[in-house]
DNA sequence: TTGTAGGCGTTATCAG
DNA sequence: CTGATAACGCCTACAA
């Protein structure tokens, strides 16, 4: 099979679309940048010879230039679940619209690897900078500070933002379930969630207002990360002997509170009677089946959008009136679960 | 509230370091870029000024120098599914190892946004294109072989690859389900599937065989993008009426069968005698519950990283003996819906 | 192993 | 509204 042949290696650059247009290269650059500040009819023969040139402009010494990168990166620990690829979506959308593009890096959760993807990003210069969470590292805080970029945090609320916040209180959204359940008149509490930091801060907050009210938790186990239906099941598998006659359960995620309603149907445990399930996300597998159950929900995708505003306010150096630290509201949805 | 400071405005470049380190400022792009030519001492002088002025290179500013971006571009239709999320996070990370960063690019399945989107992108100079699909416009083809890249599509097979591909045969996939059905003694036949680009494929190529082997065509919705479980459930209710003593289903996603079978055991079908049902996707959602069901499995993170590979060999100017148009496996995986 | 000169392709700035 | 000039910060190429 033959190589096909690679575009012409000289490739077209603003001389020569001035050239071709007899013009000088800066007004080539106005008419894509600023046309307003160009005559439609030079505007017209410019126009004409970009696409006769099939020219395309190199933003790498644009930006140089003009220190404007019209990138912002965006720093997610992964993007395969709806809980941020919702929010980075609608983060890319606004950004778009208004010339700017989204660099992600998938940091995982790995510890000290938000650093070295910062400083990678950093590298390009971005205009401005998502993070995921709003706990950071002090070089993390340095690296921002020292760049001079405006910052937005997403999925925490933390009193001491970076920057701008757009986010919602964890732990309270775990106490909150636990209101919820209490209010029900539940007295036994399981709680499942993985290692990562804002499951275990929901984990914690439902922890600590079941010991406010004086009641008991059965089980805390531990789930893998990322948590899948399996786990769910498993872990109810495990619990299932401690269980008594009236046991309330937290998920801190849609899909192991679907393992968990699966398995209860296996096990022959009364949902909600003998256990009521809660779980977080509202997403589909929620309210799909023909077992829809209760879960907390919230817009991930509206989270995305005020984050995006907020940059660009920035950006456009508005000097932001707005808060600088935003809570997105939440909501307990009850359904058949509880 | 206070604005917290900005960094310091006037950022640290080569030449500080270079001043700091009382070396040339080739000396430092040598430290970070070639370190083996340089002598362990003065490497190590550079390397502290380095960190004491917390300097980070400009990238924009190299590239443009050096030609190299460091950078690939891929684009997606979306990120919210594993079907791409999958293969990106893998030819991310791949790449990742090697230095180079991906920029993501979502074209949504709107015609046009694929170029709108590649010109953009084009704009950054990245060293390489990874795109979705097979199916590309002439104005993308014009553009891609202008910018004289290495590009390679995933996800579809064609006989005329821009440049590399990795993929299956999506048509192919849709007649082996509708043999695998007809070796079961199926005579009657319904294929769900939404109108984008490669469910389409399956499902154009399941009719193709179901008509070759002379059977029936019961019924062939089309499904609203991106489908869910319910849109499977609303179709099986629709055709439920249709249903003859033994009918077999394809349905081109996971999502969709999950929910034609929790539909089936609403209404009662029984499932496999009555309704056959096989899925597309091998996700969670397949296997985690307490009716697994049949479905097509693939290593979409295998398709990503020789789709990383086959660009980094062409990156780093070896010939590319392997063949540049690779096909990777598809299996159907039997389980308890068939 | 290290340094010097020049240019990568664009835009800010000021002049006309 | 248009043009000339000088950066932007780094790296290729060559020289020492």
């Amino acid at each position: 099979m033959a190589i096909p042949p690679r575009g012409p290696t000289v490739s077209v650059k603003i001389t020569d679309v001035a050239a071709a247009a007899g013009v000088a290269p800066m007004t080539v650059s106005r008419v894509l940048n600023t046309p307003e500040r160009v005559s439609t009819a030079t505007a017209g023969r410019v126009r004409e010879a970009i696409e006769r040139l099939g020219y395309v402009p190199n933003l790498l010494a644009g930006s140089l230039s003009s220190r404007r990168s019209r990138m912002i990166a965006a720093i997610v620990p992964n993007i395969g679940s709806p809980t941020f690829s919702d929010p980075i979506q609608a983060f890319t959308d606004v950004l778009a619209e208004a010339g700017y593009q989204v660099v992600l890096g998938l940091s995982g959760y790995a510890p000290g690897r938000e650093e070295a993807l910062l400083r990678t990003v950093l590298t390009r210069r971005p205009d401005g900078v998502l993070l995921t969470g709003a706990a950071h590292s002090p070089a993390v805080r340095r690296l921002l500070h020292d760049a001079g970029v405006p910052v937005v945090e997403i999925w925490d609320a933390t009193d001491d933002p970076i920057d701008m916040l757009v986010g919602f209180d964890h732990a309270g959204l775990g106490a909150a379930v636990a209101d919820c359940f209490a209010a029900a008149g539940h007295t036994d509490f399981v709680v499942l969630a993985a290692d990562i930091p804002r499951a275990s801060l929901r984990r914690q907050g439902f922890l600590r207002r079941v010991a406010e009210l004086g009641h008991t938790v059965i089980a805390e186990p531990m789930l893998p990360t990322p948590s899948t239906i399996t786990d769910g099941r498993l872990a109810l598998r495990a619990i299932a002997p401690l269980l008594g006659p009236r046991t309330a359960l937290f998920a801190a995620s849609d899909h192991t509170a679907f393992g968990v309603i699966v398995e209860a149907r296996a096990l022959g445990i009364a949902i909600p009677d003998r256990l009521a399930v809660c779980g977080f996300g509202n997403y589909e597998i929620s309210r799909g089946t023909d077992m829809p159950f209760t879960t907390v929900g919230f817009d991930g995708a509206e989270m995305g959008r005020i984050a995006a505003k907020g940059l660009l306010a920035q950006l456009s150096k508005v000097p932001l009136l707005s808060p600088r630290r935003i809570l997105v509201p939440f909501e307990i949805i009850a359904r058949a679960s509880t």
